[in-house]
DNA sequence: ATCGTTTTGTGACTTAAGTCAAAGGAAGGG
DNA sequence: CCCTTCCTTTGACTTAAGTCACAAAACGAT
């Protein structure tokens, strides 16, 4: 049933049956409708996400205004990393996009493998790295392309964005308005 | 002598003396000339840097065209992540802005101290985490502001990087055209 | 100091994207 | 199936920033 987990998670480093055991065993299971909050501003962020099914967004609000930070899909692994790794109140939302399931990992079990067994450190380790080199292509992105080539590296290397996420949300992602993402897909299409 | 680390790294996870002894003993000490190269592009990254003075900055070339990624000045750590983790050429060069001096930690004795030590483990753990958050801050800083707004936040927030780093560099940083940089920079004053 | 190189500033012009406002369309609930 | 709500599109207008070309200033080395 958590295939797909023990899956992603061997896309970084191969786990034995033992280890998987006990990471098994500390899965909650949780669902949620679309348009519902998993997490929201002033919460603290304490556990990780497994998302098996569905689409999450994470925004916050600037003068009122949403800002898409990230949107992520099946088996993505979610987190609001600066609320979890500081302990601090998030200053973003992350709502479900569409129905979704999700695992939930609490941060101080998560915290407990650690102290066990130099493999999960390892683990949460490399999976940061990706983390890492992630943002720095989506700040790439941002900072180097135009309003247009933007949306055109989006279509060519993340279609699913383009065809899952609203395009209201894509622009801020984009940082874009409405308006003109309208106009620029129209243009390119 | 190497005090300035220790405390940077004690700002993530106090360090014993004998973990400390050893992580001194894997440093290398090297220093550069303003305008040398630390990384260029198709060389692996084989290990993290530690700048303890000077200054740095990461950038790529896109159609010819540099484009800076980040700026580091004395006590920062240092890296390209991308080559450095997924073990491929990098597409960044990282270059001195200003005579520097440096440790430098060669990944094969890091990932010994991985292997040793639950401690390591979790202060690279930690280091990245905070890697992450600075890139996703960076992020919501172009996503969500025109030009004129990021330059004025960095002057609030970074100075440094105003008063340090060339106009020029500064400019694809955030995204502006040195021209464009430059007229803001002289309505703002 | 002086020359050469690099960096920054200015001018003139173009244009893509932002803004505001309103209208169409799509989707979901009852 | 209708109605409401949400999302997308379009129009008209404004403007900040990009681009190109060149001048001025700062910097470094000799």
């Amino acid at each position: 049933m958590h295939q797909a987990l023990r899956a992603k998670l061997e896309e970084t480093l191969k786990i034995s049956d033992e280890d998987w055991k006990t990471f098994e065993s500390i899965l909650y299971t949780l669902e949620v409708k679309k348009a519902d909050y998993i997490l929201k501003t002033g919460q603290i962020c304490n556990g990780i996400y497994f998302l098996r099914e569905g689409a999450v967004r994470t925004f916050y609000l600037k003068d009122g205004q949403e800002i898409n930070t990230s949107f992520n899909f099946e088996n993505d692994f979610l987190r609001e990393i600066e609320s979890l790794a500081n302990n601090q109140p998030s200053e973003k939302y992350i709502q479900a996009i569409e129905n979704s399931k999700l695992f939930y990992i609490e941060k101080s079990k998560l915290t407990n493998l650690y102290q066990q067994s130099i493999f999960f450190q390892e683990l949460g380790r490399k999976i940061l790295e990706q983390l890492a080199i992630t943002e720095q292509k989506y700040s790439a992105l941002l900072a180097a392309n135009s309003p247009k080539e933007r949306y055109l590296h989006i279509l060519e290397n993340k279609p699913e964005l383009v065809h899952r996420i609203p395009l209201q949300h894509l622009a801020s992602y984009l940082g874009i308005s409405r308006e003109s993402l309208s106009r620029i897909r129209k243009r390119v299409s």
